[in-house]
DNA sequence: TTTATATACGGAGGCTCCCTCCGTTTATCA
DNA sequence: TGATAAACGGAGGGAGCCTCCGTATATAAA
């Protein structure tokens, strides 16, 4: 019953404002934390407030813009890990870049949270990708006998982001990469 | 050169006040998180803003003031364990308590991230209650062989903060119950 | 080109929160 | 029963969040 709807070409301002808004966004994030305020942002892109928040009705939606990229980068590591090593390796490495990846792009952290569980739809796409990435790498290590059989996927997960809490404080990075020793340690079938 | 301060006994409403606030900051945290509106918690105590502001300087402080005591029955169940379990059933067990601990009284989260090295100095009794804990268990652990004598005891609090993070998620206990398995068995000698 | 209109823009305005400051009140002590 | 140090309370300035709607403009049709 629903005709086709004669769309029309998406208003060039429009993309253009987008971009600006992410490109502040990023910049903004970067230098002053995942609070920077709404209206400073919308002012770094030289855009009304309300363009903003017509673009990214929250400030969720905003940092998922920001950040799907990256995410995604995360993902397509998975895949050539997987290729390249031994499954368990693979696993152990892409953690490890995982904290890397943290250490750097500081900012992903608060998007984290929702990477478990409960976070807002708008995550959805960030979340399915690194769930996806985590579940294939342990069941490939499973599969392989290299850890226990029975790990869940969702608990790695959850680890990692547990490590990655608290970055930004003096030797997190090699903390968390001690734990990731452990981690992979204690999911070892002979570690019983 | 300095003559003792002839100090006054303290205002009686001053120490009651300081109850009231203290009380509904606790029900404030618990059923609102632990972004309550400060402005909030003083309506419910039936005090002044500026009462407070007075009491409690920063937001901080008042998280503090709330969880001084839960901390340090922390602090005590770690000695209580060490002397009624061989010490790495002892770690074991504080790690599950610890996991319980944030399950209940979830606000307490709030305070965690500063456990693990650059906190306000406001919460540095809570960090020294907790820090010196899991000092004593690691190294006594490792003292008998029963754990990796390598063991940094800031990794393990770290990597336990870090499984508290995402509470309040749906399987989220039980996540972090078997984590902390998986981190035991990591933390195990022969897990090499 | 000109016109019509769907889209997008911008920012004022209402709300809440943070925190400070200071005039008023009150508990303690002499 | 004062005198006064201590504490109270809330107004007020600043800032951020988000919505709403009058204005402007890019696109498509004439």
């Amino acid at each position: 019953m629903s005709a086709a709807p004669p769309t029309r070409k998406p208003r060039a301002d429009s993309q253009r404002n987008r971009e600006r808004l992410i490109a502040a966004a990023k910049a903004g994030f970067t230098d002053k934390g995942a609070d920077v305020s709404l209206e400073e942002v919308a002012r770094r892109a030289e855009v009304g407030i309300g363009t903003l928040y017509r673009h990214f009705p929250t400030r969720e939606a905003l940092i998922e813009a920001v950040y799907r990229r990256e995410v995604q980068n995360l993902g397509e590591a998975a895949d050539r890990l997987a290729a390249e090593a031994a499954p368990a390796e693979a696993l152990r490495r892409w953690m490890v870049l995982f904290i890397d990846y943290i250490a750097t792009k500081k900012v992903i952290a608060a998007t984290l949270e929702s990477l478990v569980g409960g976070g807002s739809d708008l995550y959805a796409a960030s979340s399915v990708q690194i769930t996806g990435a985590v579940t294939r790498l342990v069941e490939a290590a499973a599969g392989a006998g290299q850890i226990r059989p029975d790990t869940q996927p969702d608990d790695v997960l959850r680890a990692l982001v547990g490590f990655a809490y608290g970055h930004a404080q003096p030797g997190w990075r090699e903390s968390a990469l001690r734990l990731v020793e452990i981690l992979m340690a204690g999911l070892t079938p002979q570690g019983r």
